[in-house]
DNA sequence: TCAAAAGTGTTGTGTGTACACCCATGT
DNA sequence: ACATGGGTGTACACACAACACTTTTGA
């Protein structure tokens, strides 16, 4: 072992600046000899609004699909981490910032960009819209929420990617924590119940679902109440869990 | 709409060629103006041996990690699918062909290749390795199974994107049917059970298996026996389902 | 006093788990 | 006859589903 190293070591020594440089170039010859694709990040961002699951989109400025709604992405520069790109692609766009990312699939059909072969890694997130203000970059017209399930016609491939984080998300709530992203930090068992109905898109009996829950060690009560409602006030908890952390919940 | 249509043509009518070149350079200039990372496609093949997990591994011929074991992979070309591309450098490197393969996650660190920046799709895919002879190509020195819980050092970030692998494995083996890809078509219930144990790492109760699989529906008895064995011949079965097919197993 | 949502238990049904013995074959 | 894996049923615990009435507040 510790010969051929030293070896190694003395060829290298002794060979002209020239021959060092051929020879990475032959070290590199696979990896430029090819033509290389263009990398973008997707981002499927959710929220709830009026009761309704909504999605971030993107009205898109300049050809290829002008003027068609998108989901907000770009380029992958050379420096940055495939999330990284996403966050600042996110912010950079919508200004839309300090959400917790996942990735949610990469997709690479050859001719799903006029321009040139782009791949694109999606990424999903579920944010609070409240407090959230949209402000269109430079890059595109206009940026606001759309109700998830509206079937826009959107630029791209976007339709399957949508499609698709649609179903990782249902799946997401069932087995992990992430429904409480979508509450504000105080929340009730109620407003809790809606994000899976709406979400899931399917009633659920009130008892079971805080049987379940309260089962599952997830939230912690609070000493507060809903405040000005027509109503009996309801008490307002809290999550205990980190983020995505996975439970089977329903 | 149909007047909007009619203008633009016209437009484009009088335009010379040199104000059209340059109309599609401004156009694509958002996607040439950046540098461009390689694409590459990694592979986790699992296989069942001799009671154990495998995954198969190439020995790096050349720089960087020469001399190391890694995923088989290599890069995606401009003109075809991620997917496409998984298959042609498995076949191209191991000699293995005819497999399903899904998507596992796409790891992009800058620094996961020395050469240039170089983003990954991973995929995985389980075969019975009975009938498959591996021929390395002329790009690795050699292909051989390795038992997958092995903590051998791999080249890249390789041992990263294998346990990924194996946790989704265990995953997708309790939810969908992938299981059956392990075994040949007809198969002693005792052999699929072996399959789960060997994959999950535990033991399961025999006749608690046998009744899940009953209940699923996954099945279906032949009229065939294991023969020249020495003890009673076991009653072979075959899947009814789709490979990969989304069922609760465990 | 009415409207509107909050909050609270029990019972039946089905599913998972633990567990032990006889059977068919080759040597 | 013995070693080896093949094949089968029951009982208990637990989780899930269905279901209706009382409470608290603001208007």
């Amino acid at each position: 072992m510790k010969d051929k190293k030293t070896k190694k070591e003395k060829a290298y020594k002794y060979c002209s600046l020239d021959t060092i440089r051929m020879e990475i170039s032959k070290k590199t010859y696979d990896v430029t000899k090819y033509d290389r694709p263009s990398v973008t990040v997707d981002l499927n961002i959710f929220t709830i609004q009026h009761n309704e699951l909504h999605v971030l989109l993107v009205k898109r400025k300049a050809w290829p699909h002008k003027g068609k709604w998108a989901l907000p992405g770009g380029f992958v520069h050379m420096d940055e981490d495939l999330e990284q790109a996403a966050v600042r692609e996110l912010k950079e766009e919508t200004g839309v910032k300090d959400v917790y990312l996942e990735q949610l699939y990469t997709f690479g059909n050859p001719k799903r960009d006029p321009r040139t072969r782009v791949i694109s890694v999606a990424y999903y997130a579920l944010i609070r819209s409240k407090g959230v203000t949209l402000k269109p970059s430079t890059d595109v017209v206009d940026v606001k929420w759309v109700p998830a399930y509206d079937l826009l016609q959107l630029a791209f491939d976007h339709n399957e990617i949508l499609k698709y984080a649609l179903q990782r998300l249902k799946w997401k709530l069932e087995y992990t924590t992430v429904a409480f992203q979508l509450l504000p930090k105080k929340f009730t068992l109620t407003q809790l119940q809606k994000v899976y109905e709406i979400v899931l898109n399917k009633k659920l009996d009130k008892r079971n679902f805080r049987k379940k829950i309260n089962s599952l060690d997830l939230i912690k009560e609070t000493n507060e109440y809903t405040e000005d409602v027509a109503h009996r006030p309801a008490r307002l908890y809290m999550c205990k869990r980190k983020i995505g952390e996975i439970v089977e919940i329903l």
